[in-house]
DNA sequence: CGCAACATTGAGACCAGTCAAGCAAAGTGG
DNA sequence: CCACTTTGCTTGACTGGTCTCAATGTTGCG
């Protein structure tokens, strides 16, 4: 797998979502040359808590978690990246939380350094990014919003419904069928559950019928106004 | 009680750590001849969920929550703002949740157009609202760290240590004793419990020699140690 | 004082965690 | 190609912590 790779912005999938469409073509070039292209392959650590926050990135292929670690080892996932999401933390002199890519994944990595040179440069770019960062502290609260739900059966269907929105390539309507990316450990580790209590919610959604699995990861929705109601 | 009064900063006990700190001078001078300082009382909604999110503001004195109400009714505390904190969501075309005001607060409001305007021509502001809200971003994953403990008595220790950093105003060493601006049940919202197991927690921490109540909102911490590894 | 809001305490029910076993799919090596 | 391992998922029985319901205390205010 090559590793680091220049940045090609035209073909980039994300290029009229990412942060860096607030830039004119000429700044997005220069930016780009600063960087580099990386996969990583599932489960790959992209930032280690502790780390000096010397990098950031731009998702644009695949699915990352970004995650604490408690002194007694419990893995907590705090935030869920999707593509044109950004990775690392900006602003932080130290990373607190490890980032891991959730599937095989493709970003745009930055030196900080440069990225905060441009933003401090280009008006547009500094308040795409407050945008951006406002964004992800809406996704947070509703994470927050998720978890405190009392029920596990709730917080489990709430998150189904969540996927089903993510997934969807059109804004309008949500997908009906879809993978979940993550496995029932890093469910339960994001729902603040058991393993076991994630796959028991499910199998009550099933015979319930308001899902279908397919596989282990497959999901499809049957009756989305039950689950809407279940999700509470 | 006045409501809107002109912005004096040579009085403001933020003016050290509030965003506008990074302006030179003049700069902050100038904006803050496009705000007013207010007062709120206690209980009193700053800016409701729904609202075109025309404002911004510092918050100067007192505190604030930022909630969301379910279908149901139930309210939900996503975040808690401290003097220096800002209010408001700066990047969102509405406002998706309740700010209200815990205990009677003061703040300086600002036009959002204006502020705005004025980060895009000082990078330096910029750049510290970036840090601004990637620290609300940081507290906001603090907070589902806290909600997903598992032990509720876990989350009131937790919590308790929480205020008893932010009520201190020196960053080295945290207040022994101060008092806790939420009653029992914003207690309970914020963590997803409910009010009889807040008050039973700390009837336990109470009577484990961990603290100690003066009066239904005064918290005095007397083991620390013990309070820590309790919150995990 | 008396009311209203908030807080505490208790008893019982229920949901989710723990422990433990069994199953399924994918990879490994002979 | 087939045993064997590994990893991840499912299911069951039991335990325990938290919620619910209900009653009693406490505080503050008119």
């Amino acid at each position: 797998m090559s590793n680091a790779a220049p940045i090609v912005c035209d073909s980039c999938p994300v290029a009229d979502r990412a942060v860096c469409s607030a830039l004119a073509e000429g700044d997005r070039d220069e930016l780009a040359r600063m960087g580099h292209h990386r996969r990583y392959a599932r489960g790959e650590t992209i930032v280690a808590a502790g780390d000096a926050a010397t990098l950031c990135a731009t998702l644009t292929r695949g699915a990352a978690k970004m995650s604490t670690i408690d002194r007694d080892g419990t893995e907590r996932i705090v935030a869920l990246v999707h593509p044109a999401g950004m990775l690392g933390q900006l602003f932080a002199p130290t990373a607190t939380l490890h980032v891991t890519a959730l599937t095989d994944s493709e970003a745009c990595v930055f030196p900080r350094a440069d990225f905060a040179a441009m933003a401090d440069a280009r008006p547009a770019l500094a308040r795409r990014l407050l945008t951006e960062v406002g964004r992800e502290l809406d996704e947070s609260r509703g994470l927050i919003d998720l978890i405190s739900k009392r029920q596990a059966r709730s917080r489990v269907a709430a998150l189904i419904l969540a996927f089903s929105r993510a997934a969807s390539p059109a804004p309008c309507h949500d997908a009906a069928a879809f993978d979940l990316p993550l496995t029932r450990g890093e469910i339960a580790q994001l729902l603040g559950l058991t393993i076991e209590t994630v796959s028991r919610m499910l199998t009550a959604l099933e015979s319930a019928g308001m899902i279908a699995r397919r596989g282990s990861h497959g999901i499809a929705i049957l009756d989305r106004g039950a689950l809407e109601a279940t999700a509470g």
